[in-house]
DNA sequence: TATTGTTATACTCTATAACTATA
DNA sequence: TATAGTTATAGAGTATAACAATA
């Protein structure tokens, strides 16, 4: 095979691994959102800041919580809110800074979270259980790789691709 | 270690792989619906849309553009819409079912689709371009594992989970 | 000036359900 | 009755930008 054919042949590799890949995290992620909806009354994003806060007893700031669910600040207010108003959350002051907060689970948001973790656990573990705790790990790493190159995608502008020598 | 802490490892193993391939088709998602957007003035459904008429040159009836984009039908009628009301698609009689259409590429459309699908592949190339080409052949063959057993995932009630013997 | 967080808003994406026309 | 497709609507999810308070 000379170096085009190669080339070619590696980009229908990627774009086929891209196009599996996308399938298999909606087939997880509408079957998780369905089920959250429907046994909890919650979504993903209020499931996900919950489990953030679970991982970070001491609490997190806003801008911490951004970072982490990586969406921008105004979602995770509207979220926040809508969990304290539940009392599941609570922003507590910041000593010394006081344009911040610290979220944090109530013991309410703790046994509720307990719930659903235990729930979503189930669920995750039928979509990968076929898998071999070996086949896991292997997964795991070579997916660990895709996620540092994937951080640094730059997006060639079409006009400088067309053109590049 | 006892079968108990060999479960517990397991779910810890799946759910550790579970949120790194979420992680993983988020950023690859993000960067290309935000390069679809700024490069091409287009959304990730409408290229998917024209994706699946590019492989089908005869065309797609709009049932089984909406099975192939895993999405209900009346998404697809407004995509639709858009595609043609731009000159990019084209929906046909059928023969026989005057219910049906065929919705086939135009010759615009399949001129656009090949810019886009260019930027398309260099940006997947560069998400992925760090993984040889066995380590790609062996991701693909793993997810489409989980492929097959995500599609089945039965949703346990969350009391009757409890309960399991 | 820069940062933390909030508010207001708009748009994409999707599902559901009622509907029309045809089979 | 069932199927193909459309319409209307509601809600999740997200980004952007202007804003207030504080650093």
């Amino acid at each position: 095979m000379d170096i085009e054919a190669r080339a070619h042949a590696d980009h229908a590799a990627a774009l086929r691994l891209w196009l599996r890949l996308l399938t298999c995290t909606q087939l997880v992620e509408r079957a998780v959102r369905t089920a959250l909806r429907e046994q909890f009354d919650t979504t993903l994003p209020r499931f996900d800041l919950m489990a953030q806060l679970e991982r970070a007893p001491q609490g997190l700031k806003m801008n911490e919580l951004s970072r982490r669910m990586m969406v921008t600040g105004g979602n995770v207010t509207g979220i926040t809110d809508q969990l304290v108003a539940e009392d599941l959350v609570e922003r507590h002051s910041v000593e010394g800074d006081r344009r911040a907060f610290l979220v944090r689970l109530t013991a309410a948001g703790r046994a509720s979270f307990a719930d659903m973790a235990q729930a979503h656990e189930g669920w995750i573990v039928q979509a990968f259980g076929d898998l071999s705790a070996k086949d896991m790990a292997t997964l795991h790493k070579l997916l660990g790789r895709v996620k540092e190159t994937a951080s640094t995608i730059e997006l060639t502008e079409a006009a400088s691709a067309l053109q590049a020598p």
